[in-house]
RNA sequence: GGGCGUUUAGUUCAGUUGGUUAGAACGCUACCUUCACACGGUAGAGGUCACUGGUUCGAGUCCAGUAACGCCCA
């Protein structure tokens, strides 16, 4: 084996071997349990980014784990059309390459080269997820817009259409001027913004007063029709029902009273322009007045807007309003204001309220059984404080606006009669219209949001509404893996419609993952060149040790500060863990029995033997535990913790002792204790670190060449009675971790003089219980080897005569003889500060003992506890005090 | 404005239902290429647990308030 770990070597063998035996792919017909994920589909245009890798760790971890759980495993992957990210590209594309439209080659021919695009470079990610590690049911891979997925697209709008919760409509929407599109609410990003807010005189008809409006969008001035106050507002009440000459348009306008408008805010009056903001367009509605667009499309302003606006941007048209109002002198003042502009998620500038007829889907009706379902907990969020978010928003549901001006995507089933204009909503265009019989027919020109398909993934993929075996077995799915940002538009919506259409939730557990950030804190971003390629961090560090660091580093329900130093955490660890096994590997041969204990009895182990049994045992139902709560920090933690300062620290060196030692029995017991443990070692890894585990398990011959750690089985707690044959207890444990205490002291009297780690010397030992007596007798080579000591002499009588460094442990303490002179100060100093420490400690403790309501209300075992430490902390202190005696300063 | 979260060592974070002298990693200091590993070993320094008050025999942990930062919604 190589001195270290090199991934890239582990990884190019395995990742093809495991998918070519098909060891990815859940099997329909398998008697076992099903255990379903299906991955959150990333954009079909999109590349591997740290946010997936984390997202799809998670996934593989809980799928690896479950399948070694003995699971028939399913991890369903795949893309999404994602459709004005995916058409915005292909239209820059074409313009950038042949200068071409997506209006000058016409919606067939612009949808053709869509797809020759998305063949050509779409589904980079699902090329790239595989050097991650991950183990989807690649043959199972679906994309929104293949013909099943398409299917149910269209049949769930039928049925919904029918039972009346679609509906289309003219409505106020978000619309993006870039993308020409409606937006839902949840696509539009709020920003706080710095602007201005305009203090306008709107002159009173017929008098020489005018009324000051404010405003932060002057241009719409344009398209005012009224101007409102509150109704017990006394400084305008007289106004109410007087009207106002608009300036610029002329146009006699009328003011009312709505109690809607905020008196404190501005002036306390407000213009209004039902047509481009929606809280104007419900007072328009309320108040009956006229609706007037003086914006195109593209955000530039219209015809109705007076010919010396019309054109002009709606920026440059603020500045001329602006311009033209100071010089007629209606200015009445500019303050300075901040406030939240809404931001298209896409086209990333401020969205328009837009007037437009559009699709919208009736969410009421299908929020209440969703939210009862993780109100019951038959759904249950990770880490669950997202339920209040979740419930909120059920709570407050709006309307759904499913139609997007795009062609790229799932076009609406909404065909109309080119005669009478007759609406038929129908999976195939009519043969006759209903109302006229004519045969002429055209389709509606819009497609539908690509959450549209997105909602119904977790059984669109397995075909559905079709009668099909692998949605029989593998739906209802068990978990979902996501980030907290799509739980509006994913989450929610995918629990409506999985007990809207099957009947079922969808799913039973929902991990909401961290946010990563940089090591600044600052969001990863394209623009601030901080996004680190994952790939890059493969090839150097490899994907194990990327994939460890990830959740290691992720504290829970937090975002994450990541840098690529980080992945050292990662990399390390699969070098020690290479190492151990390196080292194992030294020793010749694996057990033949290394796979149970059966037949090995505690008189033939060590009590460091038993130890790091039990400790196996401790850590392997705690990590269990950790994944089932989809604690995956505490996992890796844990891991960590026991890998490396239980196992590689003291039991590695330990065994040592005995592989190098003279007794062939032993040795050949240690040898099956040490493979016992790390065969567990390395399937508790596997599910986090797939490759470098693989290769461990073949290369010290836990299977052979057809084998894989992919078909092991998860290590579980021993038996009680296997625990009581072995002679593992909390004693033994106690016990040894005080020698290793001990041990430690020794040490340090070895830094204290310098005295190299290397240079062999010799220790004396005098136990103070008979217990640790026979303890360090029974195996005195490991603690010879721990302390790399000459010798070291076990003597339960031993006195120090004259000044010689020394350490005290609870059972016993440990003396370090030189033949050379010894700094008596620094040891007084430092068996001085000891005993001050416990001396503190003790004070502590009495005042405790000595308050009675401690003492009576405290429980016995508490109380206990404190009495039993002052009294060892008094034997320490006397211990110490005895060795205090014993230095004498030597003469000089 | 409403909601959610965070604040513990220089840094990033653990810290179970309140109960040892509050832990780890990285970084730092000293020593060490010893026979698995310098992607390593050994030892060490480093913390009035954001602040104020309360509950309690006992608070990093529970409660209330304050401050700072972050996210979501309006």
């Amino acid at each position: 084996m190589a001195k270290a770990y090199v991934p890239s070597a582990a990884e190019a063998r395995w990742y093809g071997e495991w998918e070519n035996r098909g060891y990815f792919n859940g099997a329909a017909d398998s008697e076992k349990k099903t255990y379903t994920i299906v991955i959150p589909p990333p954009n079909v245009t999109g590349i591997l980014t740290l946010g997936h890798v984390l997202n799809n760790t998670l996934q593989d971890i809980l799928i690896r784990w479950e399948k070694m759980r003995g699971r028939e495993v399913c991890w369903v992957p795949g893309t999404d059309h994602a459709g004005i990210a995916t058409q915005s590209k292909v239209e820059a594309y074409l313009k950038s390459e042949e200068s071409l439209s997506r209006y000058d080659l016409g919606r067939e021919k612009f949808l053709e080269r869509v797809w020759e695009w998305k063949e050509k470079y779409g589904g980079t990610i699902i090329r790239q997820l595989r050097s991650l590690g991950v183990s989807c049911d690649w043959p199972r891979e679906r994309f929104t817009l293949d013909d099943n997925l398409s299917d149910a697209v269209l049949d769930v709008f039928v049925h919904l259409y029918k039972k009346g919760l679609i509906y289309k409509g003219k409505r106020m929407i978000n619309w993006c001027p870039v993308s020409h599109t409606a937006l839902s609410d949840e696509e539009v990003i709020h920003k706080s913004t710095k602007g201005s807010l305009w203090h306008f005189r709107y002159p009173i008809t017929g008098t020489d007063r005018y009324l000051v409006v404010a405003t932060t969008r002057p241009e719409t001035m344009l398209g005012d029709t009224g101007v409102a106050v509150h109704p017990d507002d006394p400084r305008y009440s007289e106004l109410i029902g007087a009207t106002v000459d608009l300036p610029i348009v002329n146009r006699t306008i009328p003011v009312f009273a709505d109690d809607y408008v905020d008196r404190e805010f501005g002036s306390g009056v407000v213009k209004v322009t039902p047509a481009h903001d929606p809280n104007d367009y419900e007072m328009g509605v309320k108040h009956k007045l006229d609706v007037i667009d003086v914006m195109n499309p593209d955000g530039t302003m219209n015809g109705n807007a007076g010919k010396n606006f019309a054109g002009l941007d709606r920026y440059e048209c603020r500045k001329r309003i602006v311009k033209t109002l100071e010089d007629q002198g209606l200015v009445e003042k500019i303050d300075d204001y901040e406030h939240q502009v809404g931001y298209s998620e896409r086209g990333h500038v401020p969205v328009e309220p837009r007037l437009s007829e559009q699709w919208f889907v009736r969410m009421e009706p299908l929020a209440a059984p969703a939210l009862q379902v993780v109100k019951d907990g038959k759904i249950r969020f990770h880490p669950d404080r997202w339920v209040k978010t979740y419930n909120h928003w059920m709570e407050n549901i709006k309307d759904w606006c499913i139609s997007r001006q795009l062609w790229w995507g799932h076009r609406i089933p909404a065909y109309y009669c080119n005669e009478c204009n007759e609406l038929v909503v129908a999976k195939e265009c009519p043969k006759q219209c209903p109302s006229c019989q004519s045969t002429n027919f055209h389709q509606d020109e819009d497609v539908l949001d690509t959450w549209f398909s997105s909602w119904l993934w977790p059984f669109s993929v397995f075909n559905w509404p079709q009668d099909d075996p692998d949605l029989h077995r593998f739906y209802p799915t068990q978990s979902l893996v996501t980030g907290p940002d799509i739980i509006f538009f994913w989450v929610a919506r995918m629990i409506m419609a999985g007990l809207e259409f099957t009947g079922e939730i969808p799913f039973s557990d929902v991990y909401f993952t961290s946010i990563i950030r940089d090591d600044k804190g600052q969001k990863l971003s394209k623009s601030l060149n901080n996004s680190p390629d994952p790939l890059d961090v493969i090839a150097t560090y490899g994907a194990d040790a990327l994939r460890f660091t990830v959740i290691y580093i992720a504290p829970v329900g937090q975002d994450i500060r990541y840098s690529n130093e980080k992945c050292e955490i990662g990399r390390n660890f699969a070098n020690k863990l290479w190492n151990a096994a390196r080292f194992r590997e030294m020793q010749g041969k694996l057990s033949d029995d290394w796979s149970d204990l059966a037949g090995t009895s505690g008189k033939n182990l060590r009590a460091d033997d038993k130890w790091i049994l039990n400790q196996l045992n401790t850590v392997t139902v705690s990590i269990t535990n950790s994944l089932e709560n989809f604690d995956f920090h505490s996992y890796t933690l844990e891991l960590y913790e026991f890998v490396w300062n239980q196992f590689c620290d003291w039991y590695v060196e330990s065994a040592k002792a005995v592989f190098y030692g003279a007794d062939e029995s032993l040795r050949i017991e240690v040898l099956r204790v040490f493979d016992f443990t790390f065969s567990a070692i390395l399937r508790l890894i596997h599910p986090v670190m797939p490759f470098v585990t693989e290769e461990l398990f073949h290369n010290l011959g836990y299977v052979d060449e057809s084998g894989s750690i992919m078909l092991a089985t998860w290590p579980t707690a021993l038996d009680n009675e296997t625990i009581n044959e072995l002679g593992l207890s909390a004693e033994n444990d106690n016990m040894v971790e005080e020698k290793f205490s001990l041990i430690k002291a020794g040490r340090n009297l070895r830094g204290n003089y310098n005295i190299p780690f290397s240079k062999k010397i010799a220790y004396t030992i005098k136990p103070t219980d008979p217990r640790f007596e026979c303890l360090l007798n029974s195996d005195l080579d490991s603690v010879r080897a721990h302390l790399n000591a000459e010798t070291v002499v076990v003597d339960e009588a031993y006195t120090p005569t004259g000044s010689i460094p020394s350490g005290v442990g609870k059972y016993g303490l440990i003396f370090m003889p030189l033949s050379g002179a010894i700094d008596v100060d620094s040891e007084v100093q430092r068996l001085s500060k000891q005993r001050d420490e416990l001396t503190a400690a003790i004070e502590g403790i009495d005042k405790r003992l000595a308050n009675d309501n401690f003492v009576s209300r405290a429980p016995a075992a508490v109380v206990e506890r404190e009495r039993e430490k002052r009294r060892e902390f008094v034997d320490k202190i006397q211990r110490l005090e005895g060795l205090l005696s014993e230095l004498v300063p030597c003469p000089r």
